[in-house]
DNA sequence: TTCATTTATGGGACTACGTATTATCTATTG
DNA sequence: CAATAGATAATACGTAGTCCCATAAATGAA
């Protein structure tokens, strides 16, 4: 039997709300994956969430987790962003903050940053451009402060650089 | 006989001082996808690249696309970006110009936007969390002002955003 | 020019990430 | 509880890009 409404976290909550509006079905698969999200830490990509929802004995398979992910990314409950690297990060959303990222080509390193001016500027940029936004990215790459100091390998910076899918 | 220095294009010039500072080869290759780059329209993808210099005759392969592409970014004569979709997308650099994108989901139109306060405001960004920029990335997606107008399938956008690789 | 050395190329195999297909199964609704 | 709309697993498939290695070409020295 399924818990009453008012034991089940928020998110769930919410997610369960989405799927009704969208006459989808709410299914243990879904639900496994919804509480292993916002049980887990920060950053996470499919696989991980694979690999630990299998690890607990619930093995959703790939092409679900992808969906589900697609789901929560459409309901707002999930964001998703590529580190320049070639494949999806997804984060849980704190309530409703919003941010961007500074990421340290050296160590990987993630530092999530929000400005207001930065967001009322791009605002500006829309008006300037008659465009109507429904999304954006904003990614800084570079050193964290820890990789400055450090001898870093030019070459490898450079093609690390080249690399980038931004 | 190869061309007297001063006949070739600066991009070609700057290409070879960039490989003889690396002790790379000025490979036939490499020139004739130098050539077709500063030949071609504005926006490109690696494959596109590899169609046309087939059709001149100039069958190189993928992967020396990829290499050479590769040289390009990281001597600066061509940025790389990626729109929200799977695969890369390149542009010659224009002299030093540097922009960012807005980029339309109904209609894939990329518009292009330099804002000075806007880069300025991410150095402030950078200095406060004492982080070396190296590159950046900013893409705003939506609705271009053509697209504004058409009755536009919220399903399907919504669905898009989701996919977005950003 | 020729040779020796270094570096590049082609082309197919391969990888990673994600999507499509299909037969089977399950949540929902009356 | 049956009907049915929709979801799942498993696996095949697709795409963008990379790797490998035998062969080829560019460069520098003699």
């Amino acid at each position: 039997m399924r818990k009453p409404k008012a034991d089940r976290p928020e998110e769930q909550q919410r997610f369960e709300v989405f799927l009704r509006s969208r006459q989808l079905k709410l299914t243990g698969e879904r639900l496994d994956l919804v509480a292993e999200v916002f049980g887990q830490s920060h950053h996470f990509d499919a696989d991980q969430l694979h690999m630990a929802l299998k690890q607990k004995g619930k093995a959703i398979s790939r092409a679900t987790v992808y969906r589900t992910l697609d789901l929560l990314v459409q309901c707002g409950l999930v964001r998703k962003s590529s580190f320049g690297d070639h494949h999806a990060h997804y984060e849980a959303a704190q309530k409703d903050e919003h941010h961007d990222h500074l990421i340290c080509l050296n160590c990987d390193a993630i530092i999530e940053y929000f400005r207001a001016d930065l967001e009322a500027l791009q605002d500006q940029i829309c008006k300037e451009h008659d465009f109507q936004p429904m999304h954006h990215s904003h990614q800084i790459f570079g050193l964290c402060r820890a990789c400055q100091g450090k001898t870093t390998d030019g070459p490898t910076l450079a093609h690390r650089m080249s690399q980038l899918n931004t």
